[in-house]
DNA sequence: ACATATAGTGACGTCGTGTCATTTTTTCAA
DNA sequence: TTGAAAAAATGACACGACGTCACTATATGT
């Protein structure tokens, strides 16, 4: 019986990949499907459960064996963005290279990553002026970045690379650009250029911090 | 008759200069001050009709005689916001005087009024992204901004006050840092310093346009 | 002072939310 | 394969906030 049991068990294992994971795995992810799908072409303001889980094909009220709320679920696509942000800023942290080289390819990068989840940006960013909870997530992600890039001007003004300032508040001011330029120009279809928006976001950039820097007007990558 | 007739009249005329206009106007400014009361010490997520009525002392249902709802309330409360802050922002938009000068000046200006109405700013941001109207109120608030922006960088490019680049971007750029920074800054108690704030602002703003300009890093006027 | 216009009231219907007891489906091991 | 236990899905419910409406009370102006 040994054999039957084997045979039992990689039918499972195989059906489990084939299918991905248990039940309630896969239902999540359907709410979440459904919820990128409907954020795609509608603001967050027009989002219900009963609208989403029409969409998944499941009883509304099953929703909140998942999240919490809507902004539960928000907070779950905000950390998954997160991920793609901090990777492709990566370079100018990484304090390797030449600084002003690196902070246009980290800017390049999230030109790029958010013109792709423009419309899950907005989302995120509406949803969390409306959840208090939601809201602190947001604003920690706010903070964070503002303290990665105060870490970094602090660096660079000591190694002589960047004038003499109070290196917070000007990041702080550079990232509420970068946040909120980003969820006006990309957040709804259709969405604006992004070598428009590219090019001035580096020209305030690297004008505001390496201010001898020549720009170019193309991006002649 | 007419004794007291005129009598009568000059009452009136007495008690409505004391009292201020009619009935109607006197509770429209009842309700409009009883949200500044209110949003000045808690997010716009939390006011509810029924509360803000409490406040005023009126019956809840009162409200819809005088707002369609608390959307169109935040509208009226941005109208008066409008008004200081294109006055205030006039002297770089005038076109007379030295362009640095009467940056710094308005970009002062802007700062004193965000930080006086900061929650109030606050209120109408949170609410621009529930309500569809609003929401097209506050952004051609902010379209206008950057319509008055672009065109004085365009005209400071001809007169060689400012290298050539595309203006618009720029322009959008720099408004929507302003916005959200005052938002972010003022728009909750304990509110942040004013003059770092303005400091950082106007570095951004100086360094991008008029990049051989030198930047104090104390405010000696 | 009175007739009329206008402001204020309370009750109602609606919609979206979140919970709960119950039913249905999965899961896993004998 | 089967059946018992675990987990997921369902439908009904109560709640809170909204906006409307017929009605009452109060202002307004002649």
């Amino acid at each position: 019986m040994s054999y039957s049991k084997l045979t039992h068990i990689a039918e499972k294992a195989a059906s489990k990949s084939a299918q991905q994971l248990r039940k309630s795995d896969r239902t999540r992810k359907a709410i979440l499907d459904g919820a990128l799908e409907l954020l795609w072409s509608r603001p967050f303001r027009d989002l219900t459960v009963a609208e989403l889980m029409e969409v998944t094909g499941i009883c509304r009220s099953a929703f909140y064996r998942y999240f919490d709320d809507l902004y539960a679920l928000m907070e779950t696509l905000l950390l998954s963005l997160e991920e793609d942000i901090f990777d492709v800023a990566a370079p100018w942290f990484s304090r390797e290279g030449n600084p002003v080289d690196t902070l246009r390819e980290s800017l390049s990068g999230l030109v790029r990553v958010c013109y792709e989840q423009g419309p899950i940006l907005r989302a995120v960013s509406d949803a969390s002026t409306i959840d208090d909870r939601l809201e602190n997530v947001w604003s920690s992600f706010l903070t964070q970045f503002d303290d990665a890039v105060t870490a970094n001007i602090e660096a660079q003004q000591a190694e002589g690379f960047i004038q003499e300032f109070s290196a917070r508040p000007v990041a702080v001011a550079l990232n509420r650009m970068d946040a909120y330029l980003f969820v006006h120009a990309f957040g709804r279809h259709p969405r604006q250029n992004p070598e428009l928006v590219l090019e001035s976001v580096t020209r305030l950039w690297v004008s505001t911090l390496y201010q001898s820097s020549p720009i170019t007007t193309k991006n002649n990558d």
